[in-house]
DNA sequence: AAAACCATCAGT
DNA sequence: CTGATGGTTTTC
């Protein structure tokens, strides 16, 4: 961590007062601040002066308006000075928009670091970390400070980690106010919002203050009814995008003057300014919801990261998967292992079983062609439904938008460009979406086959497919448009798209995994992490085997990835794999990203970056204008790609943010920097 | 977007 | 050598 240590120390203040008129005589007349320009070259601190009618309220972390070439723009102050070491007149500031000072010192550290290792601006971050402000809110009679909590029943956080090896003293740790730090691998079938909740507890009853990160909405919502449950209604807030501009405000409000110290909500709530902070907890980090949106990309779980390393607080990240990133810090020894014992992972999960989707096994098995689904799972869902709920995981319609040879299943690619093959309208032939090509005697390049399928079918199709197959039973779907939170534990068909499970009382009784050849045949580059991620969520809803619990995954047994779910090792997988990353050169082991925009720019970029001696090079390479955004510019799109090993990380991002810095000084068009993108297809 | 800066050169 | 000019850089 230390080496993205953002160096951004001014030269000592020794310049005299500041010439020009000299206002009666106030405390640091000089206020300090960071303007919300978007510009590279921008991105450090200029000096005012502070009027005396604003002397008491243009306080550290305070919004303000200046006047900035010739515009206004707003501005949060960093400090206030004596003195200025500007050699020029300062200008004088011209309104502070609000007296309250929603930027903690903490906060503007940790936008720095952000900044730093995201090769991007401070406004950029600050953007992300700090809400609108909402002035009705702010005139709100402040909320009283909650009367301190009900002593919090410290042995049943105890009990409640006691199933992992050195779980309480993870909790014991929180409470006395020390710093642990440890990647967390929940038990199948771990009720993780309590998990969670009581680690919150602990630490708030030492003292200190708790954030807690997770993917989205429904998560939140039940921490945040597992924190009530424990601590009441006013010791925490939640804090997420979807509250609206008021509720966020005044959650955050909350936050930043202290009335509350705990913190539930999605990726923006990263950047709380919670007092004290005792505890960083980030669940899933796989969840490439987790990634923000907007420049400059961070990733929740650098972010908390950061936090903990400056804060010197607790941290936990955990999931039932674990990403590479994650053993990552076990392996450099900044965070501690939070597993079961292999026994309490035998008894808690549920038996998985691989039902076969080989070229033998498909060639023999007319209904798995026509259904997807092989005998061995809809006899596994006629025994299911037997005893309880049957969930169905299907991989989300449009998934995957190319063809695949209807035979041997592989990706139908392009012969001329490789690229991925769709059809572009009902009566069309085949046409490739990189070059544009069209095929139309298409042959599979790995078996010969002729045949072509639309992989993907969408939970709807798959739906009614298994309603045709079980006719008496109650069919429900959950998935990106509809999401259900809970089922009743009834006997019942529920199919979900990966992230969009319901939770049942008591587990499934059997959880079906579909097409995971499918989930695999992504073209990028965690694939196979993210594809075993979602199995193991799904996996994790199970009941235990004692209890009946199944799983069934329809795919090739031979497959890595599902052998690791049979095995129910996520560690295991994320130790090999982060292995073929440290040899293929690729993140964690490397610091990596992507410069992209149109093609003058993005080689006039490379050619003035002054990279580090052991940096690669490649590209650039012609892409397809990302779905992201509309025709913004109808520029042909390059992208180059830059990467370092990870020692040199913090010297790449430099090289990048004074590349950025001298082309928006020259306003030359600008280039697309990602660090570290969660994506690389 | 406006001001400040700077190099260049025609006119003295 | 000076002052006007036009493009570039800075922005407190």
């Amino acid at each position: 961590m230390s080496e993205d240590g953002y160096d951004d120390a001014q030269p000592a203040l020794i310049a005299a007062a500041p010439p020009g008129p000299v206002h009666p005589a106030i405390d640091r007349p000089v206020a300090r601040l960071l303007v919300d320009v978007p510009l590279a070259h921008l991105d450090r601190p200029f000096d005012y002066l502070v009027p005396p009618k604003h002397a008491d309220t243009a306080t550290p972390g305070t919004r303000v308006k200046v006047r900035f070439a010739g515009q206004d723009v707003d501005g949060f102050v960093l400090d206030r000075l004596e003195r200025s070491d500007h050699g020029g007149r300062l200008a004088p500031l011209r309104r502070v928009v609000s007296p309250e000072p929603v930027l903690s010192a903490a906060v503007a550290q940790l936008s720095s670091s952000v900044a730093a290792r995201y090769a991007g601006t401070r406004s950029d971050v600050l953007r992300l970390a700090v809400p609108a402000r909402h002035a009705g809110v702010e005139k709100e009679e402040r909320a009283a400070t909650p009367s301190p909590p009900s002593p919090v029943d410290v042995v049943a956080a105890t009990s409640a980690w006691s199933r992992y090896v050195g779980g309480a003293d993870f909790v014991t740790a929180l409470v006395g106010g020390e710093a642990p730090r440890a990647v967390w691998s929940a038990l199948p079938g771990e009720h993780w919002p309590s998990a969670l909740a009581h680690a919150a507890a602990a630490t708030y009853s030492g003292g200190r203050g708790v954030l807690l990160c997770l993917p989205d909405g429904k998560d939140v919502a039940r921490v945040d009814r597992a924190l009530r449950a424990l601590l009441g209604d006013e010791h925490h807030v939640v804090l997420t995008a979807e509250l609206g501009p008021a509720a966020r405000y005044r959650a955050f409000l909350a936050v930043s003057r202290g009335t509350v110290r705990i913190v539930v909500g999605t990726r923006a709530a990263a950047f709380a300014p919670v007092h004290d902070l005792g505890l960083v907890a980030l669940w899933d980090d796989g969840d490439d919801l987790h990634a923000e949106l907007r420049a400059p990309y961070p990733h929740a779980r650098e972010v908390l990261l950061l936090r903990a390393h400056e804060e010197q607080c607790g941290a936990l990240v955990g999931g039932h998967a674990r990403t590479v990133e994650g053993q990552q810090l076990l392996l450099s020894g900044w965070a501690g292992e939070l597993v079961a014992s292999r026994e309490a992972v035998r008894a808690a999960a549920a038996r998985v079983s691989i039902a076969g989707a080989t070229d033998a096994e498909l060639a023999r098995d007319a209904f798995a062609r026509s259904a997807r689904l092989p005998t061995a799972a809809h006899v596994a869902i006629r025994e299911g439904l037997a005893i309880g709920p049957v969930l169905v995981q299907t991989p989300r319609h449009g998934y995957v938008t190319g063809l695949a040879c209807d035979h041997c299943r592989n990706p139908a690619r392009c012969a001329r460009c490789a690229g991925p093959m769709a059809l572009p309208g009902p009566q069309q032939p085949p046409t490739c979406r990189w070059c544009g090509a069209t095929e139309h005697g298409w042959a599979c390049s790995v078996c010969g086959g002729r045949g072509l399928r639309a992989p993907v079918l969408g939970e709807r199709r798959t739906a009614e497919e298994i309603g045709r197959a079980f006719p008496s039973v109650p069919v429900r779907t959950s998935a990106a448009e509809r999401v259900l939170a809970q089922v009743p534990a009834k006997s019942s068909i529920v199919v979900a798209t990966p992230g969009a499970e319901p939770v049942v009382d008591g587990g499934y009784a059997l959880v079906v995994l579909l097409d995971t050849w499918l989930m695999l045949a992504r073209p990028d580059l965690r694939t196979t992490e993210e594809s075993l991620r979602r199995w193991l969520n799904a996996a994790a809803l199970a009941r235990p085997v004692e209890r009946g619990g199944r799983v069934v995954a329809v795919g090739d047994s031979r497959e890595p990835a599902l052998q690791a779910l049979v095995r129910w090792d996520p560690a295991g997988f994320a130790g090999r794999e982060l292995a073929a990353r440290q040899s293929a050169h690729l993140p964690p082991a490397s610091r990596l990203a992507t410069l992209s925009g149109e093609p003058g720019a993005v080689s006039a970029f490379v050619d003035a970056l002054e990279l580090p001696s052991n940096a690669e090079l490649l590209g650039p390479v012609h892409v397809e204008p990302g779905p992201g955004r509309p025709a913004a510019s109808q520029q042909p799109q390059v992208r180059a790609v830059v990467r370092v090993p990870r020692a040199s990380g913090s010297q790449l991002s430099r090289a990048l943010v004074v590349t950025q810095g001298a082309r928006d000084a020259k306003k030359l068009p600008r280039v697309r920097v990602q660090v570290d993108p969660v994506a690389l297809g």
